[in-house]
DNA sequence: CTGAAAGCGCTAACAG
DNA sequence: CTGTTAGCGCTTTCAG
């Protein structure tokens, strides 16, 4: 049997509630007491059992990431600063995969809900009803990760993300400030509202600011694989007169897809075509380095939306990361 | 307030008991009161609490995962798994990141010793006494990851991970049957056991069985990192008269520092020299492709070595995931 | 098959 | 500053 508070008010000849006052340092308590209690605690090794005390307290000092994809490289760079700014604040993240499952997800937000959580992180891709009924059940502040709400549906939770249309503009003109003129656009899902979507809104309206034109055939949307990013490319390339002089992509993963077709095309990048990814996630490892969009501070911007005190009453509302376009050595500046 | 199981009861006239029971299926309850207890239970979206719940029964459906870093490619390979089999057995996972850094390694072993956890998977790449004895005070079954006890210490607590000596080993003896004569090694650290010291040792074992030689020059032990990877590679470059066909490397991470500084130097993966990965995190989308060791079924492995019954008292056991090597593009054989 | 009641370990009034 | 005590929401004997 584990050693209780009990336990301890008795060895150091105290009452539980002065044992209880020490360990939280709520009242005041006198050094002598505070003493004999302390020695006790250390020589029993005691450690207040949480779930009696969140039973009381009703909170637990838990906040719930609920994951598609663990797997996602960028997920590992959001999981590291969440659980850094966690610690912070003594709390602990518990992390779940429901493998873009529906039913996995509604669920693990069941056993959510039982365990009083402070906070839910639910990052997914796809937001229905469904979904959000289940999310209006907590109690504790809610916040989407990875995704957002399209402009017609209404959306009490905050999202928070990067802000993808801007990035994808910014990577654009970029591009466009290096001398490229005609460049392609390798993107995920048209389904995916904010890494879909949004991005190539941003990357079109990045060329029409320039005046600078884009043919359909030089859009692809497919998914956020290696393998789609491959065949959106060789898609691209089988259907220009033209090669563009760059593309811009929907994430790290589809750039290295991008990249092996070039290369099957006997393409050098980025002498012939520069690529750009997004995300950050494997750009400073590949060969070669991506020029990309890395985002900052995730574990802030999650953990500020969730607990921070919000002013209005907020609907449809985005918290973004701060980004940057770092540029490595997978673009290049062009003339002509 | 949240509604409670008494608020059931009252709802469908029954007792506290009746709904626990019916809650937990524990014993048979006539359908008509189950019936109407369901009905409430629906009514209301009632969910049992858990902290009371664990506060009688003792358990907490918790399994915490204490990672050196989250963002080691591997750690996503194995969470995904992890979090897989712990929601077969309706449990979810407690993720941390200590960040390669004892102290808070220690501070979140005290956490999780507060939460009464259902077990814990210790993460990281060296032990020692202080980490054994903290380890010690768990009452729920404790393994660890990604490295184990070296022979001359002793340790009560099962070490997953491949096996790391074979796995080299396995991989020199297929680089060997490739026709590969002249190998060179660029690992990570030897004060790193299990993924360091072991998998030099079992390419120097795969070499010896073919009566190969291995020169000290052709042997870098660095750090899991590309930059060290890249930097252990110029060293073998610069100092051997003649280079290599092929390298075995300690992680994938690092393969790519080696193909890049090979690159640097003109020379061609595999045309030229042959390049293997290990772990296969980002073989399938580096270019190119690497030849890898797959881990396989890590969940599993994970999970019944915590959970399930051990016959005899074992000390320094180690618990292996299976692995396979994957051919990919990384290596070619070669005839001379 | 069902209900009453005694805790699980802790916190938080409330007295003293 | 310190102790007593009443729960937090649930499970689990123990009677009936």
């Amino acid at each position: 049997m584990d050693v209780t508070i009990k336990d301890i008010a008795a060895d150091a000849g105290v009452s539980v509630s002065t044992v209880s006052r020490v360990v939280n340092g709520s009242k005041s308590v006198s050094p002598e007491l505070k003493g004999r209690v302390m020695a006790s605690i250390e020589k029993f090794h005691f450690r207040p059992n949480a779930a009696a005390r969140s039973l009381v307290t009703r909170n637990t000092g838990l906040v719930a990431v609920l994951e598609a994809d663990v797997r996602n490289p960028i997920t590992a760079l959001h999981l590291k600063q969440i659980s850094d700014v966690c610690m912070k604040h003594d709390k602990v993240m518990i992390v779940c995969d429901y493998d873009f499952d529906q039913d996995k997800a509604l669920l693990l937000m069941d056993n959510m809900l039982e365990r009083n959580i402070d906070g839910l992180i639910f990052q997914g891709v796809h937001l229905n009803e469904k979904i959000l009924e289940r999310l209006r059940r907590f109690q504790c502040p809610v916040v989407l990760g990875n995704q957002g709400p399209s402009e017609d549906m209404r959306c009490e939770f905050p999202a928070v993300t990067v802000n993808s249309y801007h990035a994808a503009k910014d990577m654009t003109r970029f591009l466009i400030s290096e001398g490229h003129k005609h460049i392609a656009y390798v993107g995920g899902s048209s389904e995916d509202y904010t890494n879909g979507t949004l991005r190539l809104r941003g990357f079109l309206d990045g060329m029409r600011e320039a005046d600078l034109q884009v043919q359909d055939s030089d859009i692809y949307q497919g998914e956020f694989s290696t393998e789609s990013g491959e065949k959106g490319m060789n898609q691209i390339y089988e259907n220009s007169l033209e090669l563009p002089t760059a593309v811009v992509t929907g994430s790290d993963i589809i750039a290295a897809g991008v990249i092996r077709c070039l290369k099957a095309h006997k393409l050098k990048v980025p002498d012939d075509i520069s690529v750009a990814g997004f995300d950050d996630s494997i750009s400073d490892i590949y060969d070669p380095p991506l020029t990309t969009v890395r985002m900052l501070d995730q574990g802030e911007v999650f953990y500020k939306a969730l607990f921070e005190e919000k002013g209005e009453a907020c609907v449809n509302e985005w918290c973004y990361f701060p980004y940057q376009i770092v540029r490595r050595s997978s673009t290049r500046r062009i003339t002509n």
